[in-house]
DNA sequence: TCAAACATCCAAAGCGCTTTGAACACTGGG
DNA sequence: CCCAGTGTTCAAAGCGCTTTGGATGTTTGA
C-alpha cells in the first residue's frame, strides 16, 4: 500500500495524510489520529526509497570499512559497529559499509558524498595528514570523527585519553621500580598512537628518566607483530622489564614471546595492555589477567553514531569534542621490577 | 549534473542517453561512445535514489547483524564482512548493515523484505528451526544462506563441511589414545553445531567407542564461557584428555584453564580447535601453536557475497549449495595421551 | 458587518531516473 | 514506387514521496 491509495481509503488528499504522518502542525489532531490508526491499520510503510528522491535526505549514515586495515588488527570494529548500529536503529536509520582499499579510500569517500547514499559518514582512526578529512571539509559534507583529528577546530569528534592512559599507565610501572620499558604502539601515523606515545613520554620525563630507557616500537597491531616484536626485545642484553600494548592483541604475542622464553609474568615482566572491551577478548580471561588502560570501544561507537545524527539534524561541527577519561585497572600481569641481575 | 542537463548540453533525449550509459541495444555505437565520452567529461553519476525509485531495485545488498550474537562471538563477523565487501565493491553494490536484537530479528528481515531498501539479504548461522529462512520463503525474497539450512531443499548456501572436519579431529584424537574427549560446541539451535556433533559422534562410534566417552557442552563460544566448562571438566574425576573447541576463542579458554590447573598442552592436554582464520588470531601465534581445522571465513564471505548477487540477477533459488572441505591442520597442540595414572 | 487572520486541507509540481509506445528515417524486396 | 522491416531516436508517463502555493471555510477584531 502507498501514500496515494492510502489517501484515496480516508478520502484525504496525500499532502494531508503526509503531513499527519510526518506529524507536521498544519493538521488537525483528529485527522492525524484518523491517519495514524488507518496506516497502522493498513500496514503503510512509506518507500524510502521515493522518500529519499523527494526529500534529497538519505536516513542512512556511512561507515568506510577499509578491508585491509580493519581485517587484520580489527575484531573491535564489530563492538565499535554495534554500538553504532545500536543508536541508528532506534532512529531508524540505515547503515551503509562502503568497503575500500587503503588505495581508493578517498574515493570511496569522494563517492559517498556525492551521491547521497548517506547524510553523514563517520570517521575512524584519523591520521596525522588525514586526506579524507580534507577532502570532506572541502566537500562540505558532514562528517563527525572516531578519535583525535589532526586539527580538531571545526570538527565534531570523541576520542578516549591516550595521552593520559599512557601516561597514567607509565607512571604505574615506573613506580613499581621499571625502568627499562618498551612500548608496542600502533602505527605511527595515526594521532592515536602520537597520543600514546607522548603519554608515555612525559611521564618518563616527570619521573626524571633518559627517554632512551623507553623503547618504543610502531607497527600494524597484530598478535604476530607484537610476538617478533617482544622476541626481539627480550632476547636484547638490555631486556626490558615491563611492555605497554597498544592492545589485547599485542599483550597476546607478547605473553607468548615470554612464555617461549621461559619468563613469568608478572615475577620476571609485567604488561600492561590498552583495552577497548572486545568482549570477545575480556582481559581478565587471560592468564595472568591483564592490568590494562580500559575504554569501551562499543560506548565510543554510540557516542559517535548519536554525534552523527546530531549533524545530520543540523548541529554545527564542531560542537562536540568528547574525550572521555581512560582508567587503569590493575590486575595480575604487573609487580615490582624484578631485581637487577 | 542530472540525467536532463546532460541530454540537453549532447542535444539528445533523456531516453537515449539512459539507454546509452546503461548499455542497452537499441542505440547506435557512435551515439554511445559520444554519451560516454561526456558523461565522463562532465563527471556525471547517476542519482541513486533516482534509480532505486524508478527501477525498484535498490543495488545494495543487506547483512542482518545481530548486535548482540554478533558482538558477543564474533571477531569473525568482520572478516567475513570483508570478504562480502569485496566483492560487493566491485559490483557496485551497497551493503546495508540492520542492527537487531534476537528478539526483533524477525521484525527487521520483514521490514528488509517490504521496503526494498536491499534486492537481497545474507542470512548467516541458520538454526534448526529458523523463523528468517521461513518468513523470507514466504514473502518470495531473494536471499542466500551462510550455513547449512535445516532444510535445504530450493535454499542457495555455502557452508564448510562442519561433519566431516569434527570426525576427521576427533578420529584424529582418538588415533592418539584419547578417550576421554570433551567437545565444546557452540548453542545447540544453531546447524553447524549439530553437524559438528554428529560427526564427533560419528567418530566415536567408528572406533567402537561408548558414547559417553564423548562429553559434550553447548554453549556460545566465548574463552570466558569456554574457560569455565574446560576448568570444571578438568578437575572432575575423570577428566579428559583431549578438548575439540568449536573455535579460536574457545581454545584460548581451554588454554588458560589447563594453565591455571598446571597441565602442560600436549602433554597432559590435547586440544584441537576450529579455526576460521581470523588474521588477529593466527592459530599459529599461540603457545604451543594450536591444531586446528581449518577453513576461511573470508573465503566464505566472497563466496556467499557472489551468491547473493547472481540471486539478484535472476538465478533460482536452490542452484548453489557449496559444501567447502576442511583441512585438519596438526601443529603442536596435540599428542599421545597422557599414560592413565 | 467586513476585512483580516487563522486553521485545514488540497491540486499539482517537482525529485532524477527508467521504460513504454510511437515516430522517424533508411534499407531492400516485390 | 510502395510496403514491410529494421535501426535509431524521442516524448511522455510513471516510480512514491514531499512541498509549494493556493483554496476553502471559520474566527476574530474593529
Amino acid at each position: 500500500m502507498n501514500l496515494k491509495e492510502l489517501a484515496e481509503e480516508l478520502h484525504l488528499s496525500q499532502t494531508t495524510v503526509s503531513r499527519a504522518l510526518n506529524g507536521y502542525p498544519e493538521v488537525s489532531e483528529k485527522t492525524r489520529e484518523i491517519v495514524l490508526a488507518a496506516a497502522q491499520r493498513f500496514g503503510y510503510r512509506p518507500s524510502p526509497a521515493a522518500r529519499r528522491l523527494a526529500t534529497g535526505r538519505a536516513h542512512a549514515l556511512g561507515v568506510v570499512f577499509n578491508a585491509e586495515r580493519n581485517a587484520l588488527m580489527d575484531p573491535l570494529f564489530v563492538e565499535y559497529l554495534a554500538g553504532v548500529a545500536e543508536v541508528s536503529a532506534k532512529q531508524g536509520f540505515d547503515i551503509l559499509i562502503s568497503p575500500s582499499t587503503p588505495r581508493d579510500e578517498i574515493a570511496t569517500f569522494g563517492r559517498l558524498a556525492r551521491d547521497g547514499t548517506v547524510d553523514v559518514v563517520i570517521l575512524s582512526a584519523p591520521l596525522i595528514v588525514d586526506a579524507r578529512i580534507s577532502l570532506l571539509s572541502e566537500l562540505k559534507f558532514p562528517f563527525v570523527v572516531h578519535g583525535r583529528p589532526p586539527e580538531p577546530a571545526g570538527v565534531s569528534y570523541i576520542d578516549i585519553d591516550n595521552f593520559g592512559a599512557f601516561q597514567q599507565a607509565t607512571s604505574f610501572l615506573i613506580q613499581l621500580g621499571h625502568r627499562r620499558i618498551t612500548l608496542i604502539n600502533g602505527e605511527e601515523h595515526f594521532t592515536f598512537a602520537q597520543d600514546r606515545s607522548h603519554g608515555a613520554a612525559i611521564a618518563f620525563a616527570a619521573a626524571g628518566l633518559p627517554k632512551n630507557m623507553l623503547e618504543e616500537h610502531f607497527m600494524p597491531m597484530t598478535a604476530e607483530n607484537a610476538y617478533r616484536c617482544a622476541r626481539q626485545a627480550l632476547e636484547s642484553d638490555e631486556r626490558p622489564t615491563a611492555f605497554l600494548c597498544g592492545s589485547i592483541l599485542v599483550a597476546l604475542g607478547v605473553l607468548r614471546a615470554a612464555a617461549e622464553l621461559g619468563l613469568d609474568v608478572p615475577r620476571d615482566l609485567s604488561i600492561i595492555a590498552h583495552d577497548d572491551e572486545m568482549p570477545a577478548f575480556p582481559a581478565d580471561q587471560f592468564h595472568p589477567q591483564l592490568t590494562t588502560t580500559r575504554s569501551s570501544i562499543r560506548a565510543a561507537g554510540t557516542r559517535v553514531a548519536e554525534m552523527a545524527l546530531a549533524r545530520v539534524a543540523g548541529q554545527k561541527p564542531g560542537t562536540v569534542a568528547d574525550v572521555w577519561p581512560v582508567q587503569l585497572i590493575v590486575r595480575g600481569s604487573t609487580a615490582a621490577a624484578p631485581e637487577r641481575g
